[in-house]
DNA sequence: GTCTATACAAAGATAGAC
DNA sequence: GTCTATCTTTGTATAGAC
């Protein structure tokens, strides 16, 4: 787990085709998963041909890894963000943060989508995933660590056995909430979460 | 929410062929997800051509109702069952019952996976997924209140929005689960649950 | 460097054979 | 009633035009 916080994916300047391409396909795995979009789905928008896509992201998974990793940057950083943040409630920040990000109706995280069909994904793509969950969790974990080490709050039980609770509260709750189009799935899960995390 | 616990999906009685389509394509749905598998996938594996198929489910969407339906009846049954036991662990094995169901390496939830591409199904389809949803957080809700009637145990904040955490933590968890492949990422959560609600 | 024309495979579904 | 042969559309990817 070394290293954790500073993994990082550097991204080389793109063209502005490039990044409205991302942005459609970040919005499409989103809302649809990575198998159900395809090419056409893009350019119909953007008003060139399927294959004028292939040549800014010669095969899908890599756009996909392309989508991953411009998705995940700013997402850690947050994180980091967050841990360094030396007021009294980090923890809600961190939440908040969470729910925030991935506010969008009808949007779940992205790699949440993308766990969802993970064997029917390529490796690198899948490594991609994997990454993100394990970093989130990470940070989960060292956040609250952080708190308690500040005098914040107390822990009841293994840090890292509540920050495994919250990821897959947060991650779920974001799938629930879209079958039933009722924000309140998500704001109720939020809360119920908080309330539990200030009594342990 | 009148009569959510008798709501039933009774099933025509099906062939052995059509019985081995379905549970082909219920694994399909839970490991790669709906729009990732294809009626070449489970024709391969019968050793008839894909449109051998199509006799048996003349749509695409047909199949994925017929596997929600088949799915969603056994569950409901034991959920009822819990809500009715009489002994003073119910929501112990609500959780257990839950994971269990769900227990098979590399399968989520068949509505999670579903849950998790609804922009991309047909409305029929949708409604299952939303029905399957609503049935378990109503259960969720209601079982934890009648334990409390029994004198089970206490609750703190409101039973649905406990009901909501608790259903989106397992969902998220069977998510999160399968990228790690980590066994131990589905007992914590399950564990930290189960913590959480005996000091509620 | 950017895109179009085109190829090739796989998808879902129909009509008809047994 | 059960399945195969076939059709059409869509999906991904290559080769080549501008």
């Amino acid at each position: 787990m070394k290293n954790m916080a500073t993994s990082n994916f550097k991204q080389a300047p793109r063209s502005e085709t490039a990044e409205k391409i991302l942005d459609l396909a970040e919005m499409l795995i989103q809302t649809r998963g990575c198998s159900a979009f395809s090419y056409k789905d893009i350019s119909d928008v953007l008003g060139v041909r399927k294959a004028g896509i292939h040549y800014h992201f010669e095969f899908k998974t890599d756009l996909g890894v392309a989508v991953v990793d411009r998705y995940t940057e700013p997402f850690g950083k947050a994180l980091a963000n967050i841990a360094g943040n030396k007021s009294s409630s980090s923890m809600a920040m961190l939440i908040a943060r969470y729910a925030e990000f991935a506010d969008t109706p009808d949007r779940v995280c992205l790699c949440g989508a993308l766990a969802g069909e993970i064997p029917a994904l390529l490796l690198k793509l899948r490594d991609r995933v994997d990454r993100f969950f394990t970093t989130h969790q990470w940070w989960l974990a060292e956040i609250p660590k952080r708190a308690v080490a500040r005098g914040e709050f107390k822990l009841s039980g293994s840090a890292s056995k509540t920050a495994r609770l919250v990821f897959a509260a947060l991650q779920g709750a974001l799938v629930v909430r879209r079958t039933t189009a009722d924000a309140s799935q998500m704001t109720d899960i939020i809360s119920a979460l908080k309330s539990q995390l200030a009594s342990a």
